[in-house]
Parts: structure tokens; C-alpha cells; sequence
DNA sequence: TGCTTGTAGTACGATTTCGTATTATGTTAG
DNA sequence: CTAACATAATACGAAATCGTACTACAAGCA
């Protein structure tokens, strides 16, 4: 690879890294305390996996340490966002489910958000985000098929 | 804002924050323990300011409450990464600058990770990249841009 | 000057993150 | 069947994050 394009790479990630931190704090405003940007992905991802998922598959998901996946359905369970259900399938396992509690908070969360986004001043560039959707997602694809190869 | 780009947008967000967490392990793996990818964004921050930059600006330029800055900068500072010296234009301000080992960590860190890079498998997108390149940085200039109307 | 207000940085504590070690259950070779 | 190994989740502890309150210096004004 050569000094340009590695050097694009790296203002790729740079770039990226910057708006998701803007994007973080986005949500966290729109959140309740102890809540954060993570947390409403996890609620998004499981109203889309109404059977549950099991703590393992959501930390590799959202690609945090088991350990971390622990304590942040710790906190979603003490507020009563998701439920923890044994594992029918296996007795070392469990489930974690969307409550409505849970269901309501994604989307008051979403349309505040929304309503915030929409509102913005100078306005979002709404165009040039869906212009970068596509190879986004080729990228991200990229990304996890390279850590399913090496870890 | 329809339904539509309003999806758009927290996709745009969602493939955004997976990516990003992405690259801080990418870096973060050939970087010391207790080192994250914010110190090496911190010390290519510095290495381009000579003249050093105080724990505020810094702290604003990573979007990073006070105090967390002034954390990340004592272990940088512990570790002999960059160096605190007064500000002469502000007794009650400081001044952090890179050291020669902090240059010679992220000139290390930068050519490791470049080599990952260029040989992951399936290989990175650059392409797809390059062309987010122009967009991303429109968008994030205007985040930017918002955040300091509304704080 | 003396006073009031603003700003830079930090002490402190509650919470979060995450690596290592442990427990409990599942799986498989013989 | 059972011993050996693998895997799901957690206990625990060290370190990081970040909000609140504080101290020290700066700046504007009477």
C-alpha cells in the first residue's frame, strides 16, 4: 500500500471516529441517566430478535468483552428495559428480551433524536450520508469477514 | 424529515459507530498497555503543533469532558509520551507537548497498523473509503459547526 | 486599587470498562 | 458411561470515564 492511500485509510478512521462521537452524544441527550448510545443499540437490535438473544451473541454484535456485555444488560435489566429469561437450550446460557418498557424507550429515544437531527443548525447533510451508506456497509462487511478470520 | 431519511441517518450512525470501534482495536492492538486510540489521536494532534496545546483545547478538539482529558494526559505524561510544561501566557493554564519517545510511539504504532492493513483478508476497501473521504468530512465539519451554535 | 465575575485545571466519588480467574453446564473421545 | 476438554456467564479488581465542587488566576469595571 502506498504513503497516499495509507494515509487515507487513516483519515478514513479519523473522520469516523469523530462522527461517531458526535452521533453518541446525539442519542445520550435523548436518553435517561445511566443509558447510554450502546444501550439504545442493544434495545434497536433486540426489538428486531423478538426470541432474545443470548448475552455471548450480543457482545460479539457490538463487539464489547463478554465482561462488558454483563454489566450493561445488568443495567438495562435493573431498569426494567430488557427481561433475562433462562436458555431452553441450554441451562448455562439465557436470553435477554425487549420489555415494553424497553420498546417504548427506543422509540421516544429514536424520535427525539429525529426531531433533534431534523432540526439542526447548519442543517445535517442528509444526502452525503446516504451517498457513503453503500460503501459503509461494504466496509463494515469487510471488517468482520477479516475478524472472523483472525480474531 | 420523512420516514425514510430519517432511517437513513441512523443507519448512517449505526455502520458509523461499528466501524469506529473497529478501527480503535485495529490501533489500540499495536499500541502499549493502558494506551488507547485517543492517546494516539492526542499525540498526532500534538506531534502537529509544536508549540503544544493546552488540556482545554485539547479536551474540545476530542469532544472529552475536562477532566477526562486531564486523566488521559497524566498517563500519557507518566509514561513519558508527551510532557507538561506552563503556559506563559496563562499562569493558570498548561501547555502538553509530544516528547521524542511520544513521536517515536506513533510513528511505531502508525507503521504497524498500516501493515495490518494493507494485509487483512479479505483485503480493506480503500476504494470504498477514498470516496467517503469528501462526504465524511462535510459531515463532520458540520456537526462540528452545530455543536458550537447549541453547545 | 478593590470587587465581581469568568475561566483553567484538578480533587473526589459514583459508575463503567474490561482482563483474569472461577463456576457451571455441555460435548466428545474412548 | 465418564473423563477430558470446551464454552456461557459471572466474580473480582484495576483502571478509565465523567459529573460536581473546588482552588487559583485572569479580566472587566467602579
Amino acid at each position: 500500500m502506498d504513503d497516499d492511500r495509507t494515509h487515507n485509510v487513516f483519515r478514513f478512521f479519523t473522520e469516523v471516529g469523530i462522527i461517531a462521537q458526535f452521533s453518541a452524544r446525539l442519542i445520550e441527550k435523548n436518553l435517561p441517566e445511566r443509558i447510554t448510545h450502546l444501550h439504545f443499540g442493544l434495545l434497536g437490535h433486540m426489538s428486531r430478535r423478538p426470541d432474545g438473544e443470548t448475552p455471548q451473541q450480543l457482545a460479539y454484535a457490538f463487539q464489547v468483552p463478554k465482561t462488558s456485555m454483563t454489566h450493561m444488560i445488568r443495567v438495562l435489566e435493573a431498569e426494567g428495559y430488557i427481561e433475562i429469561v433462562p436458555n431452553p437450550e441450554d441451562a448455562r446460557s439465557k436470553l435477554a428480551k425487549i420489555t415494553p418498557k424497553g420498546a417504548e424507550l427506543l422509540m421516544q429515544a429514536y424520535a427525539k433524536s429525529a426531531q433533534d437531527a431534523a432540526t439542526m443548525d447548519p442543517p445535517l447533510l442528509i444526502d452525503q450520508m446516504e451517498q457513503c451508506l453503500e460503501p459503509l456497509a461494504q466496509i463494515r462487511a469487510q471488517l468482520d469477514a477479516a475478524r472472523d478470520k483472525t480474531g
